[in-house]
DNA sequence: GTACAGATTGAG
DNA sequence: TCAATCTGTACT
């Protein structure tokens, strides 16, 4: 949970920010517990330009400001009345763009690895393939991970690089060959042009990244 | 003030 | 394939 990832990191263009994400940990403190994720799918929304945009037309309103600020802050906001997606703002401040954090797959911490290790119960569960199978199905998509963080409207523009609540870390090292890419989901009333752009970015059959 | 549609999800 | 559920945004 070392090495948090710094401002230089999203001081970047979100088509770079996006891919250089893949295999970074998310990393969550509630109260005393830490939850951490790999994340295995992003995509990209790289200005204002792109007509999936929430900023498209340099376009900016109360709900989008935070894509306007510096890399490293958090743009959170709802979808369908009940599902909060993540996006971190890239780029230098004044220029809307960012990634949206589309899937993790969890980790198991040094805490849970001490609790599941002083109790061995805990330990047949961890082993079982039920367990792995639930493991895998709790953040495998954007309104779910944010559900499994219990991240809300109360972390918009919250700054990753300094936050004592939520951060990203260096995580583990994704090789260009391990990488896939395709259309991003769910913006077809962008039109196809922009529909089409291969801004959806994965890791390459990893089993928590979302479906359809 | 009112209408409308959406960067999703899980059930049928 | 469809409804749930709600708010930002546009327009009367």
């Amino acid at each position: 949970m070392k090495r948090r990832l710094n401002r230089l990191f999203f001081v970047k263009p979100s088509l770079q920010v996006s891919k250089l994400l893949l295999g970074k940990y998310i990393v969550r403190k509630i109260g005393r517990k830490t939850l951490a994720g790999k994340i295995v799918e992003t995509e990209a929304y790289p200005g204002p330009y792109d007509k999936a945009s929430h900023a498209y037309g340099i376009k900016k309103t109360p709900r989008n400001r935070a894509e306007y600020l510096e890399g490293g802050h958090i743009y959170i906001y709802l979808v369908y009345g009940m599902y909060w997606q993540l996006n971190i703002s890239t780029g230098k401040e004044g220029y809307p763009e960012c990634v949206l954090i589309r899937a993790l797959e969890p980790i198991i911490t040094n805490q849970s690895r001490i609790r599941i290790a002083n109790n061995p119960e805990l330990e047949n569960i961890r082993e079982s393939k039920l367990e792995m199978d639930s493991r895998f199905c709790v953040a495998n998509g954007p309104g779910k991970l944010c559900r499994w963080l219990k991240l809300d409207k109360s972390f918009y523009g919250e700054d990753v690089t300094k936050s004592k609540r939520i951060w990203l870390s260096q995580g583990e090292k994704i090789k260009p060959p391990q990488i896939a890419s395709g259309p991003r989901i769910g913006i077809d009333y962008a039109g196809a042009k922009w529909a089409k752009k291969p801004w959806r970015f994965y890791i390459k059959s990893n089993p928590c990244v979302s479906k359809r």
